[in-house]
DNA sequence: GTCTATAGGCAGATAGAC
DNA sequence: GTCTATCTGCCTATAGAC
């Protein structure tokens, strides 16, 4: 195991991308500085040099890390074997939880900013969404051959749907500091995907109850 | 009439406009400077302030015009007569366009750098989203009557659904520089509104081909 | 209306002591 | 690893001449 030697090892590190991921979720990546964190951190500016050499390294890593997490929480969701329509509930509600924090989609803000942001930074935000998508993809493609999903198009194109139109449910709502207005948005774009009722199906969830899960 | 005698009376200040709009719409207002403006215009930043006296003036200016023009594009909208489903579609082309020059919403990309804008661009950012689905949830009334739509929840809600879609699309669209991801997304989001084949109605646009128009 | 010049501040980043 | 001190450059905004 690692000892605890010159003060908090990757701890401060850790803290950095704490308090930067907030910094860039809230005001976007343009809209912050080094001595933004190193004020709430209560260190100086040159000691976040060290763990992240220049602004755009601690973007990248910010991006990496929340792909990851992000990954994680979809692994999650995968785990549970519920039906399709109800992963897909549980997806919607990952956005939720971000916004009911204050904050938008850390890759969907930095994807406004995407002209101005380095090299490295837009790859890693393009892996994001390519990953996203494709998990969807799949989703969509065993809710409709299971009956609990049901959708005209391509499995493609309806994943690229879902993943802007929660992106810009977010995007609106936060304005106006109403998560009521992501979830009436966001019921209304699944509703459009649940199996009809007039169907022999026996999962049918709520299109409204099933965002508030 | 106004004659012409300073230098171009009113030229210079929509010249501005124009060059700032754009900056915005690409790299956001936290991502550009006056510099930027004084650059493409060949004029000195000080003569910027002539005419904005300060960044927030500007983007405040940028908002009202951009928003009006809206208001125009809708107005024109609904003097074709068309069916209900016909103008959604049209609506739909109107973000299409935008984004076919490289850009984001003008007002979808302040949506995201909200937290850091004065008060007033923020006051004004509300308006153009309380227009935008005051105008869409008439629509979408209309054409529920008439047959040509059809959606579960309330008008504004899907409203409300419509406009973070469509923003969302654009937002996740743009960093692929790829319009066509735009479109099907925009096209399965209609898709649920279309009135159903099975039924007796003459009006009955193709989800796909109707964002292409 | 537009200019040059400049104020005053903050940005990201580095040097070198501890 | 963290500090203080500092560099260089850009930012918004203003002063005052033309």
């Amino acid at each position: 195991m690692a000892t605890r030697r010159g003060s908090d090892d990757a701890g401060t590190a850790r803290a950095i991308l704490d308090v930067a991921e907030r910094l860039v979720q809230v005001r976007g990546f343009n809209g912050f500085s080094y001595a933004d964190i190193a004020a709430q951190l209560q260190i100086s500016k040159a000691a976040l040099h060290y763990h992240f050499a220049s602004k755009a390294d601690l973007g990248e890593a910010l991006i990496v890390r929340y792909a990851a997490r992000f990954a994680d929480a979809l692994a999650a969701v995968e785990a549970t074997g519920a039906p399709a329509s109800a992963k897909l509930a549980d997806y919607t509600a990952l956005y939720l939880q971000v916004l009911q924090s204050g904050r938008m989609c850390l890759c969907g803000m930095l994807a406004a900013e995407y002209q101005t942001l380095p090299q490295p930074m837009r790859d890693a935000l393009i892996r994001f969404f390519d990953e996203n998508e494709r998990w969807l993809e799949i989703l969509l493609e065993q809710g409709r051959s299971a009956g609990s999903l049901r959708f005209a198009g391509s499995a493609r194109d309806t994943a690229r749907m879902i993943v802007g139109g929660l992106e810009g449910a977010m995007l609106v709502a936060r304005p106006y500091g109403d998560a009521a207005r992501f979830q009436a948005a966001a019921a209304s774009l699944l509703a459009g995907l649940l199996a009809d009722p007039s169907e022999p199906a026996e999962e049918r969830p709520n299109p409204a109850a099933v965002v508030t899960a």
